[in-house]
DNA sequence: GTGCTACTTCAAGTCGACTTGAGGTCAAGA
DNA sequence: TCTTGACCTCAAGTCGACTTGAAGTAGCAC
């Protein structure tokens, strides 16, 4: 068998194996069997973290993943629901794309205070009237 | 005086009154005063609550735009970090961009499983050796 | 056979951004 | 004047996604 310890697919993956113990907790990961105590992978697990980190990005929670994909292992995704949040996806990019040119503007702006620059008001004005739901960035940073 | 009361600032900005008593303790806002307890706010504080959804949706924690932002109220934001958080908005954006395109693809494919449609595949295998940043999505469904 | 070390379990802790609950206060309307 | 109800404070709770810590165990090198 060309089975992958807990250790390998956690480096494959980029994930500590406290993660993959927590996902398999969570019913979104099994693994094949145990050699001794230690967990063993079939390869496509990677595939499958790899679903699991893409639902992530999406916006997904973990719960809904689970729910989404089949026991089997087989996403058996709800299309109207990709559909949905393909829409949201488009309005999310959409609103960070003016906001990435209002921070390239603030970064490169004169005014001694962003505040008296009318672009940056003008920016804040149209954020005013349209946030609505508010993307979170996960830690990226060093430990 | 054309001060608002704090249902009336929750109600214009669309947060809740607690959220707002948050974010004085936070120190990112400040009541003008009271009528008797109640708090009282300079209308600006509308644009300081967008300035603060605006970072918020940049990604940018509460404490961040705190740090960010004089304790006078004037934005006095480091030019370079705006610019490395437009940098990573933009590879964020790019990212949110083929995850949509998959969606979407997901959600027309006719292949009975997604996992046997080469093209899903294919952005499985692109998204495993990518996607380091996974953006956040706050609640917005029904409570 | 003996260590070393990386794994194991399980409970509990952390983090950010709020929300909720209990008990209190006060401006305004009947 | 009295009631009402929206505000007040402060502490504690929640939520999602993990991480950490303590105590135990087994594969591998020697």
């Amino acid at each position: 068998m060309t089975d992958l310890d807990i250790s390998e697919v956690a480096h494959r993956a980029g994930v500590p194996a406290s993660t993959l113990r927590f996902y398999e907790e969570k019913g979104l990961i099994a693994p094949t069997g145990r050699r001794g105590l230690r967990r063993q992978y079939d390869p496509g697990v990677l595939e499958r973290l790899a679903l699991i980190a893409l639902g992530r990005t999406a916006g997904f929670s973990l719960d809904e993943i689970a729910r989404m994909t089949a026991p089997d292992g087989q996403p058996s995704i709800d299309r109207q629901m990709l559909t949905d949040r393909a829409e949201e996806l488009d309005r999310t990019i959409r609103e960070l794309g003016v906001l990435r040119d209002s921070l390239r503007h603030a970064a490169a702006c004169p005014a001694p205070s962003h505040m008296e620059c009318p672009t940056f008001r003008r920016i804040l004005k149209a954020a005013v009237s349209g946030v609505v739901g508010v993307p979170r960035k996960r830690a990226s940073g060093p430990p």
